[in-house]
DNA sequence: CGCCGTACGTA
DNA sequence: CGTACGTACGGCGG
């Protein structure tokens, strides 16, 4: 016999948010007390009735016939908390991560839907349970089939009734419950019953004449102060009755056969627990639904690995796996720095299952070199590592068969982890726990055993959690993303590390000297404004000499005290002029120089000259890549002073450095998404679209717009994709807010579709919990159910941006990884060497400059098609300066 | 030593 | 009270 379990989610919920403290809330600040306490419910049913088919039912906001029978119909109840009602949306984000149906007919509450579900089940000899905190569903109860789950207070406190229960817990039976409760009335649906009739007599009365036909039939053999009463109410009586009883023909849509629970995506439930930080939930739920789900209990991953001595041992097994053609684990051990040092050993696990390790030393014999390469050619067996990029920096072959990077799949399934460790991922997608039980820090460990285990342990773990991740992946619609962007993009960032820049040490130092002296000289001068030495660094002891002994007027705070950085010092500038601020602002920018760029760059030349950067494919929530160590994408180039730091970047010999950046390519994402026709036809004429945009906020001819227009027409422009509103306007332009608002309204107006579009980006973020970009890649913004109204809004700025700064970031990508194909198809020595987020920066000799060019500028201008065209301009010289 | 807050460079 | 980063510095607590 199967089983159907139908839950009243509204009711249940709201019993949740009454029964749990306010303060069940995540560090973040949103209350979670109803998602919690309702989650809790689901996950203790599922695991206690262990249901084949399951449905949750929401009452709609639209009127229902109980409205048009009376216009009193629960116009007591309070409205519902705005605590409560923002919880609703988490609810329904659980419920789709668990894949469980929701059935909800507009007009109807869930109560009918639940009462005709349970009816259709009832007829196709289903068992139903009803999971309720609403007594009206008493009267679905019928032997053997229909039982109500009823959870009397609280969210572990219930019981489950059946006909015998409900006589029980009543006094009536569940057919009769519609005639009892129209006598007794119901205080929550402001339904009044007979004055004098409380739920004992209702029942005795019901028991006694069966029905309230039987009573009105039998009225003169009552009491008279009953006969009385019930006489004055019985359209009232009538009319309770015809409320109460549930309708079980409402048309649904669905037989009970589609109520099942869909293919559990144990990733998305992670993920979103993990956000609503619900930490004993998960393992719970594991358990509750048994063996349906991923391996719920932490094992300890047991490996047999079998140390290869001899070169020859090691080619055997390269060309097996080559043979094999089955995918197959790579997992290195390290001297130092991961992808920055030198490869000790190498751990390689098959599914077959074997797990080897052989020392680095081997690799060096040219057999193995060779069956190595021959292992890793394009059509070799799919190639499976975590962090993929280190190894390819680690093995002396070039890797072109990489399947699988498992920390760049765990990173598009949840951008905003930010680590992605193996050991978590496995624990979390495998249940494996992958550090030996007797691994012991800092002991001694003579023959490397210890570490031969643990590296080879590694590698089954990811061959493992490739399998995992890649389904995880597809079920979020991310493996498109995944195959066409990021994973080709390993081996193109590779190249460009590999590559590096070169710089010019001479020119560097000599800069680096002049921005010394001039600080020092800075220094003296701040310090004889102030009257005595300090340390000028220090905000702390900044704060005390400009305000405390200076007198001047704070203008912005921060948490800690008045600010006092550069904006605010030049506003104090304008309110008190004092030479101190003046020079203040000098030295923070020669100092900033020295310090982040001329100090810190020449110790990360290598002895080649050049810097080789990391790119961190997954580090940011928006899918753009970053860059450390050092982080060449803020390199300064807006003062004339910052430039010069751009000169110390040069090209290598009978070269030149390309620079091909997209033109306002975030606009143009915005106005594709948009799909605003003012932007749109900006950008197809190729107009200036700040002087457009101008032209329409401030209603003059293009051809009329001053420099003042178009200045704040591209504030607005910028701000816009950020979610900038008249508050920050206000602030960036120097005008009061009204103002700001003003032109905020004008732009809106002009351009309709970007407000929509906003609006409804904000909408559908906050009901599936992640932004989407044009090619798919989502990002979590659990901001948005924040009960905090600052962390909401910030949310909200970031579900506006996420999608544009993104789908900008894909095209990138994809123009990356088709230039790098191009370039090496085409037999060219040009390289890639940096990306700074819409810019690349390219090495190109110099008889290639006129070729490379057009290459560059036709791949990324035709790398996809939007509603508004691509435009790439680009420079050429022998610096980073001179290649604007 | 690691961590936080502030400040500031870029897109 | 505009998004996304990485880095340097001072200062705090260990």
């Amino acid at each position: 016999m199967s089983k159907l379990l139908l839950l009243d989610g509204h009711s249940i919920a709201y019993r949740a948010f009454y029964a749990l403290p306010t303060d069940l809330a995540t560090t973040s600040g949103t209350v979670t007390n109803a998602v919690y306490g309702f989650t809790s419910m689901l996950v203790k049913v599922l695991g206690d009735e262990k249901p084949d088919y399951i449905a949750v039912s929401f009452d709609t906001a639209a009127p229902t016939f109980r409205n048009e029978l009376d216009a009193n119909y629960k116009a007591n109840r309070k409205e519902t908390p705005d605590l409560f009602r923002s919880q609703l949306p988490l609810i329904r984000q659980v419920l789709d991560a668990l894949q469980i149906p929701v059935v909800e007919v507009e007009g109807v509450e869930a109560d009918d839907v639940i009462g005709t579900l349970a009816r259709n089940a009832e007829a196709e000899g289903i068992d139903v349970v009803v999971v309720t905190g609403d007594r009206d569903t008493y009267q679905l109860v019928r032997d053997p089939h229909v039982k109500v789950l009823y959870n009397r207070r609280g969210v572990s406190d219930y019981v489950l009734y059946d006909e015998a229960g409900i006589l029980e817990r009543t006094g009536v039976t569940p057919a009769q419950y519609p005639d009892y409760a129209a006598l007794r009335g119901d205080t929550s649906d402001n339904l009044p019953g007979v004055p004098g009739i409380g739920e004992k007599t209702a029942a005795k009365l019901i028991t006694t004449y069966e029905n309230l036909e039987g009573i009105y039939e039998n009225l003169d053999s009552l009491p008279p102060r009953q006969r009385t009463n019930l006489g004055e109410w019985r359209d009232r009586v009538f009319q309770n009755r015809a409320m109460s009883r549930l309708v079980c023909d409402v048309d649904v849509g669905v037989e009970p056969e589609d109520l099942r629970e869909g293919a559990f995506d144990a990733e998305g439930v992670r993920v979103l627990f993990n956000q609503l930080e619900f930490r004993t939930l998960l393992p719970r739920l594991f358990e509750a639904i048994g063996e349906t789900a991923a391996a719920p209990e932490a094992e300890v991953l047991e490996v047999d690995v079998e140390t290869l001595r001899d070169a020859g041992a090691v080619a055997t097994r390269l060309r097996d796996l080559a043979a094999a053609n089955q995918p197959y684990a790579l997992e290195a051990r390290w001297a130092g720095a991961a992808g920055r040092s030198a490869v000790l050993g190498l751990a390689l696990a098959d599914d077959t299952p074997r797990v080897t390790y052989a020392d680095a030393e081997l690799l060096r014999d040219p057999k193995v070199a060779d069956a190595l390469d021959a292992l890793m050619r394009p059509e070799g067996p799919p190639l499976v590592a975590h962090r993929a990029k280190e190894l390819m920096h680690g093995l002396p072959v070039d890797m072109r068969s990489l399947a699988s990077d498992t920390a760049v799949m765990a990173y598009l399934l949840d951008p905003g982890e930010g680590r992605y460790l193996l050991e978590d991922l496995a624990l979390r997608y495998l249940g494996i726990e992958i550090t030996s039980p007797d691994a012991t820090e800092g002991q001694l460990d003579l023959d490397g055993g210890a570490e031969t285990d643990a590296t080879g342990r590694r590698a089954v773990a990811v061959l493992r959690l490739a399998g995992a991740l890649q389904e995880a992946l597809a079920q979020r619609e991310l493996t498109d993303l995944y195959e066409r962007f990021e994973r080709p993009l390993v081996r193109v960032l590779a190249r460009m590390e590999d590559a590096g820049v070169r710089i010019d040490l001479r020119f560097l130092n000599e800069l680096r000297d002049d921005l010394s002296k001039q600080c020092d000289e800075l220094e003296r001068r701040i310090h004889a404004h102030a009257g005595e030495p300090f340390v000028i660094n220090s905000v702390p002891q900044l704060r005390r000499v400009l305000f405390d002994q200076l007198g001047l007027t704070p203008v912005k705070k921060t948490k800690t005290g008045a600010s006092t950085d550069a904006d605010s010092l030049q506003k104090m500038a304008a309110v008190n002029a004092h030479p101190i601020l003046e020079d203040l602002l000098r030295y923070r920018e020669v100092e900033k120089l020295r310090s982040t760029y001329a100090d810190a760059l020449p110790p990360l030349v290598q002895p080649d000259g050049r810097i080789h950067a990391t790119f961190n494919q997954i580090a940011t929530t928006t899918g753009r890549i970053s860059s450390e160590s050092p982080n060449l994408q803020n390199v300064p180039v807006r003062t004339a002073d910052g430039r010069e730091m751009r000169k110390a970047f040069i090209a290598d010999d009978g070269c030149g450095l390309l620079t091909a950046d997209y033109s306002q390519i975030e606009l143009r994402v915005l106005a594709h998404l948009a799909d605003d026709p003012g932007l749109i036809d900006a950008f197809a004429r190729d107009a200036d679209v700040h002087t457009t945009t101008a032209s329409r906020v401030f209603g003059v001819d293009e051809a009329d717009v001053d420099a003042f227009q178009r200045r704040f027409a591209k504030v607005v422009n910028y701000g816009l994709a950020y979610g900038m509103e008249a508050y920050g306007l206000g602030q960036r332009l120097d005008i009061p807010t009204d103002e700001a608002r003003e032109i905020l309204d004008a732009y809106f107006a002009s351009f309709p579709k970007v407000k929509t579009y906003m609006e409804e980006t904000v909408r559908e973020a906050r009901r599936r919990g992640y932004t989407t970009t044009i090619f798919g890649r989502r990002r979590q913004i659990s901001e948005l159910a924040s009960d905090n109204f600052r962390i909401r809004q910030m949310g909200e700025r970031m579900a506006q941006n996420a999608p544009v700064q993104g789908s900008a970031a894909d095209i990138f990508k994809l123009a990356m990884i088709e230039l790098d194909t191009a370039l090496e198809d085409g037999g060219h020595r040009s390289r890639m060497l940096l990306t700074v987020h819409d810019e690349l920066v390219l090495e190109v000799p110099l008889d290639e400059r006129d070729a490379v060019e057009d290459l560059v500028r036709r791949v990324m201008e035709n790398v996809c098609e939007l509603k508004v065209p691509l435009r790439v301009d680009v420079g050429f010289g022998p610096t980073w300066a001179d290649a604007k």
